[in-house]
DNA sequence: ATGTCC
């Protein structure tokens, strides 16, 4: 509950409830979650927008419904500056850089995984193809990592984008947000070694915490049958969805950049409340630095997911055979930060946390394949709960076509091990019945803190996007096999 | 999130 409510007290809401403008000491922050949500909302997060607020020039601020304490930035954040007198900040992007969600659509049916025994086999298949232990190495060491942090999917060798990635005999590259990040290379001569060769080694490997792999089976939106249509989705069909981001070579970008930054603003008298929070313009010398090294580690995720995805396609065809396909839906980041052209505002600077942009039908930036619907946009959420295929509404320019990024954690890692018990888990999870969702980790225990326990109802989250007009449901996706890495 | 503290 709210205990401090003076901050907020002149709170204005708009959208039936699912909108609120929020007067801060600082500056205006804009809320969309439904009544309920924005309520029980910890004080803490108007506390974190306050001081982002302080930042110099920022022109806009929001939340998504799924909003959550983070370091130094809420997750869930959307922060705007004009792109030609704006500033960066390696604290409002988070350390995951690039960190985002996979779709790949098969030609299975649901009816093909019903028994147990075979989602069991295939996790077991993927086990085998995909490293899940904490510091395993990947198994593409024949991949040169400077050409994927320099061109992204581009950098890949031939054979790892194979026929029949993507429908009509596009690349899988023609699929994506973005197959190639442009930016000054110099930079790179910069990270050392040690950071080269654990990036090389970890290429193509899941990550722990909330990241993860799932098979999943959807179910259509009638609402939107001729847009699922038009991506390839039907009723019943069993997709793959991914969730990881740039390891270890994006946490040391923000590392080191941020380190950079603090020096910079101690120098300059720089600075919020919050010394946790860095932030640079965007002409300084450290502030394009941080760019340049960001968009890199934005070519590392994409590329990392795309090979997560290639690995468990190889499982695919050992259980079902070489006729299984696996088409990319989509590639989408939710952490990273960039310009982009708004109709009002002109060029603008963009920071996502935890945010996903969403387009409508028509917007200049989809890829050419999604200018007539809009692109997929891919909201996961808790395990053993239901995730999401959305679409972007017009309305969204108001709030940049920023949605949700997931569930959003209602208690802490450490809160939810205490206050969850196995049993609890394992119920969430079906286990012992026929609709088991199954799971990679022997020890329930090991990932206990990603029980469905420690986040928000997704179904509320969706609720407050669609409320508000941001976007629509194309398809829920309901989880039949979870794997994720360990701790 | 992260080879979770040089």
């Amino acid at each position: 509950m709210n205990t401090q409510p003076n901050l907020f007290a002149d709170a204005n809401d708009s959208l039936g409830g699912y909108r609120h403008e929020v007067k801060l000491p600082a500056g205006d922050l804009t809320v969309y979650a439904a009544q309920q949500l924005f309520s029980s909302l910890d004080y803490k997060v108007f506390e974190m927008a306050n001081n982002n607020l302080q930042i110099p020039g920022i022109s806009y601020m929001s939340y998504t419904p799924d909003v959550h304490v983070g370091v130094g930035t809420c997750i869930g954040t959307t922060a705007v500056w004009d792109a030609n007198n704006g500033y960066v900040s390696p604290s409002i992007v988070g350390s995951d850089i690039g960190c985002g969600m996979r779709v790949h659509m098969t030609n299975l049916h649901k009816d093909d995984l019903k028994d147990v025994k075979l989602r069991r086999k295939l996790v077991k298949a993927i086990e085998k193809v995909l490293p899940m232990e904490a510091n395993q190495r990947g198994h593409y060491s024949d991949i040169r990592l400077e050409h994927i942090v320099r061109k992204g999917l581009h950098g890949l060798p031939k054979k790892y984008i194979p026929d029949g990635y993507t429908p009509k005999k596009s690349t899988s590259i023609t699929h994506v947000e973005s197959s190639k990040f442009t930016f000054d290379e110099e930079v790179l001569n910069l990270v050392p070694d040690m950071t080269w060769h654990r990036s090389h080694r970890q290429l193509g490997t899941l990550g722990g915490g909330n990241h993860f792999a799932e098979i999943q089976a959807i179910e259509i939106a009638e609402e939107n049958r001729d847009i699922a249509e038009a991506w390839g989705l039907v009723d019943g069909q069993i997709v793959v969805m991914i969730h990881s981001g740039s390891r270890t070579w994006g946490g040391h970008i923000s590392q080191t950049s941020s380190s950079a930054i603090a020096k910079m603003m101690q120098r300059n008298g720089l600075g919020t409340s919050d010394p946790r929070l860095v932030f640079a313009p965007l002409e300084h010398a450290e502030g394009r630095h941080y760019v340049n090294m960001m968009y890199s580690a934005l070519n590392y995720a994409v590329v990392n997911r795309h090979l997560i995805a290639y690995s468990i396609r190889e499982a695919f065809r050992e259980v079902f055979g070489s006729k299984c396909e696996f088409r990319t839906l989509y590639d989408l980041m939710h952490n990273y930060a960039w310009e982009e052209s708004h109709p009002d505002q002109g060029s603008v600077f963009v920071h996502r946390k935890g945010a996903t942009r969403a387009l409508p039908a028509h917007h200049p930036d989809n890829p050419k394949p999604y200018l007539a619907t809009g692109h997929p946009a891919l909201i996961p959420g808790s395990m053993g709960t239901a995730s999401y295929i959305m679409v972007g509404q017009s309305q969204g320019v108001d709030n940049f076509y920023s949605i949700c990024h997931g569930a959003g954690r209602i208690r802490s890692r450490n809160a939810t091990k205490r206050l969850v018990t196995l049993a609890d888990f394992e119920r969430a999870l079906g286990v012992g019945t026929e609709n088991e969702i199954v799971v990679n980790q022997r020890s329930l225990e090991s990932i206990i803190d990603e029980s469905p326990q420690a986040y928000k109802n997704v179904d509320e989250i969706i609720d407050s996007v669609t409320g508000a007009g941001l976007a629509q449901v194309v398809a829920k996706c309901k989880p039949l096999a979870a794997v994720k890495g360990a701790k």
